[in-house]
DNA sequence: TCTTAAATGTAAAAAATTAAAAAAATAGGA
DNA sequence: TCCTATTTTTTTAATTTTTTACATTTAAGA
């Protein structure tokens, strides 16, 4: 009866369990056991298993996972078996890769329209959605049901727009601007901070150079 | 003596601080204390303090924590204040994304190519740098002195570039192909899978979805 | 049909992370 | 100059996450 809740981490890894098990569809794997599985993915057996077991037992003793299954269930829990529209605030560079991004569509994420305010750009075709004066944003989402928004716009600009996509009855926001945005806890706010990757990059790669740096002058004294 | 190795979970927060402290910095804030920065940032206070202990006392007691201080302390534990070349291999959107990206050279990464098998792309100038094809990589390599690549190519080429760009002398890949590449211990890759980032997405917007959902059959009941 | 090896599901232990509390130091005002 | 508020640093405790271990189940071959 009790609704245990399911911890951040488990999620995240779910995509990635989705990932290889699509693979090994293509690949035309019909079964797989943790064990093998955590060989190709360089985690750990009992990690996998663990996981899956928060959202009830996938797997058949003596036998492992049926690879389909599987991948269909996961899909389940992550909701990507459902349809959502969605519409794409700021269609620069980062706005139309996502809108040419082919896998987006496939997991449910159906495009509805895209806007910006670059005169340059409002009235092209992206993958054959048009790209609509932002001004136009209350009026298109009083006539459409969409409930998603892509926000790729800077970051000086992203509060205010939230803020009208919120007002507008936008319940979730995949946001690319590098910023954190202050909405109701009913809606959903999922960061992709590439500046923040950026830095965690830099460290990982610094920390590696002064290493390899300090091997070198370790061997030459 | 001995080399504390710092958790990843730490590093990751680091950034998010940095990116505060820079508000800060700009408002003209001098000095802030651990609890004024949690209640902005909605982290503990002590989480605060133990993350920045591990790198040492920035801070004062009875005073808090200078902000510009405690700003470059941090880009220099990130490592952004030094200064990286880097080539970005494919020029699509996403690619151009990246090289259209002010902070990247604030952030130390400064662009000295850029690579695409696409003709139609292929001599286009994107911010001052030159799209080259692809074939002329490892001589480019030869010539210029770049140990980081950007990597936007489709999942399918991504494998094969990535033991291209390692071959020649590459030691760390930002990689945004929707797919884990395999490279010697001593590169670093750093994945940004946004194929992942909106299953993450998906699943928050199903279960918010879903709990409103129960809410409404509740109080119709 | 029986037996064995394989593999999951789950409970318990270990490790890691986060939060809370205590101790120490300083700023700033009386 | 002294005292008290504040705030960091450091230690301790609590929580969460991950790993290990094992009991149970099943597949598959003899």
């Amino acid at each position: 009866m009790e609704h245990k809740t399911i911890s951040k981490a488990v999620i995240s890894r779910l995509p990635r369990y989705y990932r290889y098990l699509g693979e090994l569809l293509e690949d035309g794997v019909e079964r797989i056991s943790s064990n093998d599985l955590s060989l190709r993915m360089k985690v750990t057996a009992s990690q996998i298993r663990q996981d899956l077991n928060n959202f009830g037992g996938f797997g058949q003793q003596g036998y492992g996972y049926n690879v389909k299954y599987l991948y269909t269930e996961i899909a389940k829990i992550l909701g990507i078996d459902r349809q959502h529209n969605v519409i794409i605030i700021g269609a620069g560079n980062l706005g139309q890769a996502i809108a040419n991004y082919a896998n987006f569509e496939k997991r449910g994420f159906i495009i509805r329209g895209m806007f910006d305010v670059n005169p340059q750009l409002i009235g092209q075709v992206v993958r054959g959605v048009k790209i609509m004066n932002l001004n136009e944003l209350e009026g298109f989402l009083k006539e459409h049901d969409v409930q998603i928004a892509a926000l790729t716009i800077p970051k000086t600009e992203a509060p205010a727009v939230a803020d009208r996509l919120v007002k507008a009855g936008i319940k979730a926001i995949w946001n690319f601007a590098h910023t954190d945005l202050v909405v109701p806890e009913d809606v959903v706010v999922e960061n992709v901070h590439l500046s923040e990757s950026l830095m965690r990059f830099s460290y990982r790669v610094c920390s590696m150079q002064d290493e390899e740096e300090k091997e070198k002058a370790k061997k030459e004294s």
